[in-house]
DNA sequence: CCTTTTAATTAACAATATGTTAAATGTTAA
DNA sequence: TTAACATTTAACATATTGTTAATTAAAAGG
């Protein structure tokens, strides 16, 4: 590194600027099958895609036209690319307030025939009611839930495909070793409604164990049982709801069983 | 959502672009000092600034001079944030072929008094070794080794307080959550070699106790012992080395202990 | 040559956690 | 009344961890 500090040589109008910045959305929920009264739900994680136009506004064939897309759009000079997720998001689908987690970028270049587009992706947790909502309220032939397992099948646009591939990845390690799985259940929630939604991304023994996850819910230091209370959702027993509870989480793989 | 899908009403020609795509990296390294012969060595993590010149090359005053800042620079269209990041260090450096991590956006209007600037953050972790062949080459007078302790103290340009900070965050995880500590250790180590990597981000007791820690690591799914192979870098006694091995590491919080 | 020093290794044991199997509990529904 | 069933509790063998102590091998200093 040369003594005369290299940024500081830059002037920014030599540099060709990208000619857009976007933002876009893998927009999670679990849907849950109630098999049977008084049994624990079947959980599947879906993505929420929508489906572009064959024709632009002005009638011109659109670009990657019928192709299955994430949710997204145009970040502005006044917000950042997560404020811009959760504008899209209440603008599109009148969902607000959910969980949002930035977890790529992608600037391949050539990525978008248009040109020098940068998207910033982030993944959201929606809780299936929040999605029936907008359903009810919303022509929504142009966008469809797809389980997680059967987006190989979909012709995507653009490298959507890599950066749903991403998504999954992150949100099933985040399910796995944080708290967020919270997102997805009520604020109570059995120990076996809190197994379904980690079974969507696992297949963990020790998870599908149900004497042992029961067992372990009660010694885990970031969740508890709400004394008392108790709920017949999952049973004809009325079983102990528990909360998670703010502590911060920090697991080694070199001390943790293997 | 409208049924007439919002993207494809995009034309990027009315959109503001940004003024600028940069590549931040948060250099890191992990300084070992033998206390002594025949002992394990102490090591502390640093990270590598630069200090900003006072004027820069037209001899105006230059921003945010005198402030140690991450190395960094403008992306082209031509590459991606990641290799940018890959040159840049190449350029100023020297350094090639090193482990680099994306790990953060920032995009927070004014974060840049020249404009509306990304910048995408990477990590990169450099063996000192690797290191001190720049410093012997090259004036350094503008490059300084913080520990990461002592970060705090420092005046850092725009908001690379913040970057900084989240790269600490995003080095700690990794290092206990992933194997990247191979990056810092030569191909075979001793197990107090591990141990000190890690110790440099946590304060764990599990880790801090030599014989728990010899003991577990023979049980690592993704450390092997090197059979026949001992070294008496860290003792008289010639000592087990040990190498990583490729094996993927999904740990849970939910069946870890705690 | 003997002694001291020291990191690594091994041993041993109590305490804790897990895998597994089995039984008990409440409640619903037939 | 009985069958069904998710949950809960119990029980026990097995595995892991925390802790303390002893052993080992080589270096260094007299």
């Amino acid at each position: 590194m040369k003594s005369n500090n290299k940024e500081a040589q830059y002037d920014i109008s030599c540099y060709r600027t990208p000619d857009g910045y976007t933002s876009d959305i893998a927009v999670f929920t679990i849907t849950s099958e109630q098999i049977k009264a008084y049994a624990p739900p079947k959980m599947v994680l879906k993505l929420m895609l929508i489906q572009r136009a064959e024709q632009d506004t002005e009638g011109n064939p659109n670009i990657e036209a019928g192709k299955w897309a994430l949710p997204g759009g145009f970040v502005t000079p006044e917000e950042t690319a997560c404020t811009a997720a959760s504008r899209e998001l209440e603008e599109e689908a009148g969902i607000t307030g959910i969980h949002l987690k930035q977890f790529g970028v992608y600037d391949q270049p050539g990525r978008d025939p248009r040109g020098w587009i940068i998207s910033n992706a982030h993944y959201a947790i929606v809780p299936e009611y929040r999605l029936s909502e907008r359903k009810a309220s919303d022509d929504a032939a142009d966008v469809e839930l797809f389980p997680v397992a059967e987006l190989n099948e979909q012709a995507l646009a653009f490298d959507h495909k890599n950066i749903i591939q991403d998504a999954i990845t992150h949100i099933t390690r985040d399910l796995l070793q944080t708290t967020v799985a919270k997102q997805f259940l009520p604020e109570t929630f059995t120990y076996s409604e809190l197994q379904a939604v980690l079974l969507t991304v696992t297949d963990d023994k020790a998870i599908q164990n149900d004497q042992a996850f029961a067992r372990k819910i009660k010694s885990l230091p970031f969740i508890e049982a709400v004394k008392g209370q108790k709920t017949q959702r999952t049973s004809k027993l009325p079983t102990q709801l528990y909360r998670f509870i703010d502590a911060q989480v920090k697991q080694s793989i070199y001390t943790a069983r293997h």
